[in-house]
DNA sequence: CAATTGGATGTTATAACATATCAATTGGGG
DNA sequence: CCCCAATTGATATGTTATAACATCCAATTG
């Protein structure tokens, strides 16, 4: 069942639970949660929708967070690693990980007024893709599922669609 | 039954099969194939691959047809416009259409090391994505659909894979 | 045949996204 | 304590895409 999330819900809650389970992961792993990296975890769960590396390095930059683009891209190259976040490829930007520690193949609604996203678990098989790339010894390492349109919340704005 | 590409064929001929099938197209609908849109075109049916706006820009550029960035990207304006090309978002990179002509939903299989592409059709239902808009009243306007991996020939070349 | 008009092009500049490189630092294991 | 490896800092550059504005050209129409 794909868990959507254009809802409201409980974000400080959401976002210092997902920070600990991030936290308890990079533990069990050996991995490094430094302050940039978990600080810019934080800005993308805090906003909630997809951001883009130059927006995020300047909320990093006026934190003192570090000034040059290798900053943003070096927490985000983490981040999408471990899979705390991911990237939206239709709009070159990032959002945090909805299903952070579950092994998953994520495919998302992206509202492109907004930007707001939710996430949703593929199939396990990937669908048609995955019988497609069976059939001709394609290996897949990597699935980009996007559907790109308008949130509900942004179709009622809407003066005149 | 998606259509799958990695296989051999009469390259001519379905280049200028589908030249022609987009003229008759653009006449249909009073849309102008220009020299550089129809050259454009036929650049990406030839390479049979996922080529970059630069690339594109670079051969174009060769053969007189025009020099600055704008030259391409309103070329692949037109061409994704009308049908006849896909961007790849995965590569930021773009190909001919595989199935010009019929309107489809596009997925494919990408393959990242000689940027070979095949085109296949998604379902009508758009499989989860369109179960998870239906549920949330999210308007999709366009799909995403993209499996990045090694196609056939390159594992197969792939020394130590 | 002008005059009009709307799409297509030409041109310059710049915005937006991303990485290469190399030096300096830090933190844990031998 | 020292070494190794990962991280950070900093500069520069590469790559992808669009804004803005001028001009051209061909079809319509008066």
């Amino acid at each position: 069942m794909p868990t959507i999330g254009f809802h409201k819900h409980d974000h400080a809650t959401c976002i210092s639970s997902t920070l600990a389970r991030a936290e308890a992961h990079c533990t069990a792993h050996s991995l490094k949660f430094t302050p940039v990296r978990r600080r810019t975890l934080e800005i993308l769960l805090a906003e909630h929708r997809a951001l883009g590396a130059y927006d995020l390095l300047a909320i990093l930059s006026n934190e003192g967070l570090g000034t040059a683009p290798p900053v943003a891209y070096r927490a985000l190259d983490f981040l999408t690693g471990a899979g705390f976040a991911h990237k939206i490829e239709g709009l070159n930007a990032y959002i945090a990980c909805a299903h952070l520690g579950e092994d998953h193949a994520p495919a998302f609604l992206v509202c492109t007024r907004c930007k707001t996203v939710a996430e949703a678990d593929t199939a396990a098989d990937k669908g048609r893709l995955g019988q497609a790339a069976a059939a001709t010894g394609f290996k897949i390492e990597k699935t980009v599922i996007e559907a790109m349109g308008i949130c509900p919340a942004c179709v009622e704005d809407t003066p005149c669609a």
